[in-house]
DNA sequence: TTAGGGTTAG
């Protein structure tokens, strides 16, 4: 086939926007060689649009069709393997390749240092040792390999070591150092360099803001920003410094910089160029609002806005759902002319979040592509919703859908298996975390509490053991594990060992700790764990571990002082720490501490029949039948007690107790 | 082929 030179003309000039039709011109089945095509400028283009486009096969095929090859027909067959981070393969064709230029190499030494490791660094040095010619691109190349590694010192040694740098280097030097954290450095850099861009800025603003110094990264931003020169990029970095303020929950100053940015459009020569705020700005202001709690502020900006994009529109939303007020939600989501799947899975997790589990669901169902996320907020709402057996099957439709799960769908379905205590399906899950290599702490946690609410207690400890890290929460979860089934001593026992480890623990390792003192008897310790979370620890006791505590003293004999306790409060006690005491008095048959506790909890909790049963029953014992009767009396009065002494569950140990 | 940025849902 032969081409007239007009037609291959008219043809390369439409390449760069459809190189197929070139293809389909020629016909891809013959040899391209370079008497059916004048240069191979045309088939270099198509292999780098098929590499772009990511068929990296069919660029595979042309490339050894075509018989003349130049250095850019090589060099485009090497990009596409080191974008894949092939890189015996991408070598095989440098290797082979008979001419090479400064790109080839370039391409070789990026690619190596792309794929990090000392391994891979040192391979791209020792193509930068043996290049004939450098450029400034493999200079700064080489450099930010370095500074991606880590290797701050060899980044300055070359970069020293550089005759000619370009603006490029300098940023790369700036960002380079921000990212490991020298700061000082980085600045000096910025201020000291011969010529700035707004990459620079850009650079050392976002840099500053992510190592905590915001407050820096203003000021500069303020002194170099009004200059000229700069183009419209600057946006960017007063886009990053509202988020910096948003993520410090400095609302003002986020509204300030905000406000700001349309008065350095003024200052700037050339207003409407792309000085004024884009609609990044605008959302990153709302989620600001968003994230204060503070939704009307936030829906106003959202109202004023003339260019809204789906970001704004899901970035309401949120802060509706946040709340929770799914009827604002709802009002928004059907004025939505464009929806995505952020937009769906905001409003399953807000339908979840109220309890609506029917409308989460329908939601879940009428969306036009679910993904993994939208799969976890249905799973996670009917597991937080106490619909254990829902979430899981609906975590095996989506194994069956064919979705793979990640760490936050298993640690749903292992509350899930916790919640439902089933330990078959809990073990299966434990087995498909070993395959998926997700053995992350959250997970692991989630696994001990699953194992022991299950009741399966050696089995959580050999998972606790086997946790080569392990943060607060897995020694709370081991520790609450062995409370709740009655292994106190253990509980102790690792409660001592976590001390000795330097591990903190918090309000909730007492409340673990302090059960299991109550349950056992331990009366003495847990006085001592009481006063220890004050004085050793500065965490102030919560209800219910005042409510352990009376527990325990009460249950103890030591009535009296058990109301002291209650009476020296810091504040108001509930209906826990007053059944606690009534737990006690019924155990001893106090009539005087009974009568105290169960008025108080009459005015707390006047439908609960439990005080008026409770009471009953220590007058009968006492034989003081007439009191007894008046308690009966009293309750019918009152109109409580169709279930009569049915169910109590006022106390923190209510299930493991019986009255 | 080198530098910055890339918002929203768990």
């Amino acid at each position: 086939m032969r081409a007239s030179k007009s037609v291959l003309a008219a043809l390369r000039k439409t390449m760069s926007y459809n190189p197929m039709a070139l293809c389909r011109f020629l016909g891809s089945s013959t040899a391209l060689s370079s008497s059916s095509s004048p240069d191979c400028t045309v088939w270099n283009k198509k292999i780098s649009h098929l590499i772009r486009t990511g068929q990296i096969e069919e660029a595979k095929k042309v490339f050894n069709a075509i018989e003349h090859k130049n250095t850019v027909t090589w060099n485009a067959m090497i990009t596409g393997h080191v974008k894949r981070r092939e890189m015996a393969k991408a070598r095989k064709l440098f290797d082979e390749m008979p001419e090479r230029d400064v790109v080839s190499w370039n391409l070789m030494i990026s690619g190596y240092l792309s794929c990090r490791g000392v391994r891979f660094v040192e391979e791209g040095r020792l193509l930068f040792d043996q290049m004939p010619v450098r450029d400034t691109i493999s200079w700064n190349t080489m450099i930010t390999g370095y500074l991606r590694d880590g290797r701050v010192s060899d980044a300055l040694r070359l970069f020293e070591s550089m005759i000619e740098r370009d603006v490029v280097t300098w940023n790369a030097m700036i960002s380079g150092f921000l990212q490991n954290g020298v700061i000082a450095k980085a600045i000096e850099i910025f201020e000291s360099m011969p010529e700035r861009d707004s990459t620079s800025l850009c650079a050392v603003v976002s840099g500053l803001i992510h190592n905590g110094r915001i407050d820096k990264a203003a000021k500069l931003l303020v002194e170099f920003g009004a200059k000229d020169g700069y183009s419209e990029n600057l946006v960017n970095a007063y886009n990053a410094l509202i988020a910096g303020y948003s993520q410090r929950g400095q609302v003002d100053e986020a509204r300030r910089v905000f406000d700001q940015i349309p008065y350095f459009c003024d200052q700037g020569k050339r207003r409407g160029m792309g000085f004024e705020k884009n609609v990044v700005s605008w959302n990153k202001m709302i989620k600001c609002y968003v994230k204060a709690g503070d939704l009307i502020s936030a829906r106003g900006l959202f109202d004023q806005m003339i260019d809204r994009d789906i970001v704004s529109w899901n970035t309401i939303i949120s802060g509706y759902v946040q709340v929770p007020n799914m009827e604002g939600a709802i009002d928004l989501f059907n004025r939505m002319l464009y929806r995505d799947a952020i937009t769906w899975n905001s409003m399953i997790m807000g339908f979840a979040e109220v309890g609506n589990l029917e409308l989460a669901y329908e939601f879940f169902q009428r969306m036009p592509q679910r993904n993994l996320i939208s799969w976890n907020s249905i799973i996670s709402g009917y597991e937080k919703n106490s619909e254990y057996d829902w979430a899981i099957n609906l975590y095996l439709e989506m194994q069956a859908d064919g979705m793979k799960p990640d760490q936050h769908t298993l640690s749903s379905i292992l509350s899930g298996c916790a919640g439902s205590v089933n330990l078959l399906l809990g073990a299966q899950i434990h087995q498909q975390v070993t395959k998926l290599v997700i053995g992350d702490v959250p997970i692991n946690n989630s696994l001990i509490t699953m194992y022991s609410r299950c009741g399966a207690i050696l089995e959580a400890r050999t998972m606790f053991d086997e946790m080569k890290t392990k943060d607060v929460i897995s020694w709370n979860a081991m520790i609450a594990g062995y409370a709740s089934h009655g292994y106190a001593t253990e509980a102790l026992q690792l409660f001592e060992f976590m001390k000795q480890q330097h591990v903190k623990p918090t309000q909730v390792t007492f409340t673990s700790v302090l059960s299991a003192c109550a349950n056992a008897g331990f009366t003495e310790a847990g006085k001592y764990y009481f006063n220890s979370m004050a004085s050793q620890f500065r965490i102030s006791p919560r209800m219910e571990h005042f409510s352990s505590l009376v527990d325990m003293i009460g249950r103890s004999g030591q009535l009296q002082e058990a109301l002291h306790l209650i009476k020296s409060m810091p504040f108001q006690p509930d209906k826990t720490v007053w059944g606690a005491l009534l737990g006690a008095s019924r155990v001893h048959n106090n009539v005087t501490y009974g009568r105290i506790a169960a008025e108080a909890l009459m005015t707390l909790d006047p439908e609960s029949s439990a005080p008026y049963a409770l009471l009953y029953n220590i007058y009968a014992d006492l034989g003081q039948l007439n009191e007894a009767a008046e308690v009966k009396m009293l309750m019918r009065r009152n109109n409580v007690g169709k279930h009569v002494a049915a169910s109590w569950v006022g106390s923190p140990h209510s299930e493991t107790r019986t009255f």
